[in-house]
DNA sequence: TCTTGGATTTATCTTGAGTCAACCTTGGAC
DNA sequence: GTCCAAGGTTGACTCAAGATAAATCCAAGA
């Protein structure tokens, strides 16, 4: 059985993995990701390579196994379906269920996790517009880029924001920056770090490049 | 913040105090409510005090403050509620809910709890017919006694099952022996320590006094 | 070759919870 | 009154998880 510190490492390296789209995961990421000294992330990943979680390439980075990515794509489903539940069950606003289905998802049994899936009628994505992995692990990710990475006057669709900072996602909120929202790249000012973007039929507004990374977008053909 | 275990000491000594109609819990029956040994009782049950969660009378027992009480009926609560909503919500069945409401109990947030509640729609007993606390902590225990404790021929309604053992719900369930039916005793063997009784117009079956200890009845007028 | 910044090692700490076994207290039975 | 058994208390010790700080190490680019 693995704590749920073994359950935040996991994630956090599968997370890092998936965003930027690599198999190994430097050791400074996971300390910093994990908020830990990096002897700390040593340690705790030669523990966990003990355990059988993940690989450990000294100097290199940490590779999960299939068993660590396995239990991994767990935490995530876990985490989303309970972000869905918050959401759409219990009326929790998008802003604040992050912290709530961190907790959640170390107590709730894989019984539970089954029947809350059927409830809400087995969801493809949760509120962030982030995929649910499937039971056996399989996630699909269409291919989607960063805003940031876009040239002006593309047509785009919000596919998810990645970020689970409140204040940001309040942010997002009011400017309907959501996902499944219809975006046009008004300008993009690399002098000012700054791109300008309208939303639907609202009025433009800008954006810095820190933050468009953060909202990833479809093309629309 | 009050760990999981203390949350669980607490618990358990409040439904003893509970289930005995007393204030004074004594160290034994603290250290086998929890399976620990009775030095490990009393060592956390001092700690507990310096926190402020009880009072500790030395061989004699212990007695929650008032802060202690209120945490301890909010896990009820949370466990209650969650019950409720495993089984209404969910669909899950009677007999395996104990475990898993025990384990989310401490995850739950008290935020969550009250979007939970107002959800069931602030039910006010959970499925094994215990009384749900209020948000204030308040609990109503209506004047039920054991079955055990009951005459030949009264006529009784099912309160609730003091058991959370899952094999004993199960036979509780085929049995029909489940809160809100009607119960008549048939008779009461004394030497063979056995009470026949008759749930509705089932047909009469058997019932160690052990067991029939675990049973809260009312009595009908 | 040297420097430097990230990675690793090592020794150490903390905390929470528990055991074991020796030793007390106390309330009846005689 | 005395004494004993049952239950309670104590203190020394264990254990497991995580974490840190600081010294050291290594590899890659100027």
């Amino acid at each position: 059985m693995a704590s749920s510190t073994v359950e935040n490492y996991l994630k956090q390296i599968l997370m890092v993995t998936l965003e930027e789209n690599c198999t190994k995961v430097t050791m400074g990421k996971v300390a910093s990701e994990l908020s830990v000294t990096p002897g700390t992330a040593t340690s705790m990943v030669k523990n966990m390579e003990r355990d059988g979680w993940l690989r450990y390439y000294p100097r290199q980075g940490v590779a999960l196994t299939r068993k660590g990515r396995k239990l991994a794509m767990n935490m995530l489903r876990r985490h989303r379906l309970l972000e869905t539940f918050l959401v759409e069950t219990l009326g929790f606003d998008w802003s604040e269920i992050h912290v709530e289905a961190e907790e959640l998802e170390h107590a709730i049994s894989e019984k539970v996790v089954e029947k809350l899936d059927l409830f809400l009628g087995r969801p493809r994505y949760d509120p962030h517009g982030h995929p649910i992995p499937s039971k056996g692990g399989v996630i699909q990710r269409p291919s989607s880029r960063t805003l940031q990475s876009c040239k002006v006057g593309m047509k785009l669709k919000i596919d998810s924001i990645l970020d689970q900072e409140s204040d940001f996602l309040k942010f997002a909120r009011d400017k309907k920056l959501l996902p499944g929202k219809d975006v046009v790249i008004m300008s993009s000012e690399k002098v000012a770090d700054t791109i300008t973007l309208r939303v639907g039929r609202n009025s433009p507004f800008s954006l810095g490049f820190r933050s468009a990374e953060k909202i990833l977008v479809l093309e629309q053909h």
